[in-house]
DNA sequence: GCATAATAGTTATGCGCATAACTAATCTGT
DNA sequence: ACAGATTAGTTATGCGCATAACTATTATGC
C-alpha cells in the first residue's frame, strides 16, 4: 500500500473518531454527561450489575479509566456502588433507578446519532459497517486475546 | 434503526478510535511522537510552511491543540515556528531537516498501520473504506462548512 | 480617521484516556 | 500453612482534545 492510500485511510479514521465523539459529546452534554460515560451506562443497562473489571474489559478502557467514570456517575447519582460480598477486593457497580432513566435517554439519542452518521449511505453499506469496523479494531487490537478473528462480522 | 444497530455502530466507531490510537500511539513512541502530533507533521510535510490556523483546519482540531502541539514539536526541534512578515499575529510553521527525516519515518510507519488495519478485508472493501469513513465524518462534522456532501468517495 | 468587528494566537481549565506505582485481598504451589 | 504470584482497585501524572476568556493585530464602515 502506497502512502496515500495509507494516510487517506489513517487519516479517515482519525477525523471519525475526532467529529464522532465531538457530535456525541454535543448530544450528551444536555443529559449531563460526557462521551465515554454513556458506554458506561449502556453496559449496565445491557448486562445488570457488574465490578469494575468487567467494565472494564466491556468498554475496552483501563481500570484507572473506570475508577474515574464510575466516581462521576456515582456523584451524579446514576450509578451505585456497593462492595461485593463474595470478594473483598471487588466493588459491584449498578445503575440507579435515576440512571436507568437516563440510560433510557441515552438509547434515543443513539439511534439518533447512528441514524445521522450513515445517512446517505446505501442500507447494504450500512448492514455491513459494524461489522467491517470490528474487523478494523480487532486487526489493530493489541489487547485482543489470541483466540483468531471469530469472524462476528454481520 | 432499532437501538441494537445503532449501539452496534456507535461502539464500533467508539472502540476503533480507541484501538487505532492505541496501536498508533505504540508504534509512534519508538520515534518520540504521541498520536495526533504525527498529523503536524504530514500535513506540513503535504503542503509546506503554514500558519497555525491552517493546521488548525488541516488536522481539525481547535488552534489551542496546535498551540501546544507546535510548542511541543518545536521543543523536539522537528519544527520551527518564525513570524510572518506580512502579518504579525501569525506564525509561520515549517519543518526543520530533523522534522523531515522523522515526517519520512512516520509515513512508513503510516503504512503498515494502514496495512495491518485492513488485514483480512477484500481489496475492494479496502478502496471504497475511505471514501465511507468520510462521508460518516462529513454526516456528523459540526464545523464543516454548509457547502453540501462534495462527493468525495473514492 | 477612528470605533468596531473579525482574525491569529495564547492561557486556563476540564474531560477521557493511558501508564506507572502502589495497596489490599485472593489464589497457588509446595 | 505460608511465601509468592495474581487480581481488584486507587492515586499520580501526562497527553490530546475541547471550550472560555483573553491579548494583539488587521480589516471594515461610516
Amino acid at each position: 500500500m502506497d502512502f496515500e492510500q495509507a494516510d487517506a485511510l489513517n487519516q479517515a479514521i482519525r477525523l471519525l473518531s475526532l467529529r464522532h465523539r465531538a457530535r456525541a459529546a454535543t448530544l450528551l452534554a444536555p443529559l449531563g454527561l460526557h462521551p465515554g460515560q454513556e458506554a458506561l451506562l449502556l453496559e449496565l443497562a445491557r448486562t445488570g450489575p457488574a465490578i469494575q473489571s468487567q467494565l472494564s474489559e466491556a468498554l475496552g478502557c483501563e481500570p484507572p479509566s473506570v475508577t474515574l467514570m464510575t466516581r462521576k456517575l456515582e456523584a451524579g447519582g446514576y450509578i451505585r456502588r456497593e462492595p461485593a460480598p463474595s470478594d473483598r477486593r471487588a466493588s459491584i457497580v449498578e445503575l440507579t433507578d435515576s440512571g436507568k432513566a437516563l440510560a433510557d435517554q441515552v438509547k434515543r439519542l443513539w439511534c439518533a446519532l447512528a441514524e445521522e452518521t450513515v445517512a446517505g449511505l446505501p442500507a447494504e453499506t450500512v448492514a455491513e459497517l459494524p461489522g467491517i469496523l470490528r474487523t478494523l479494531t480487532g486487526n489493530v487490537d493489541s489487547r485482543r486475546s489470541r483466540r483468531p478473528p471469530e469472524d462476528d462480522a454481520v
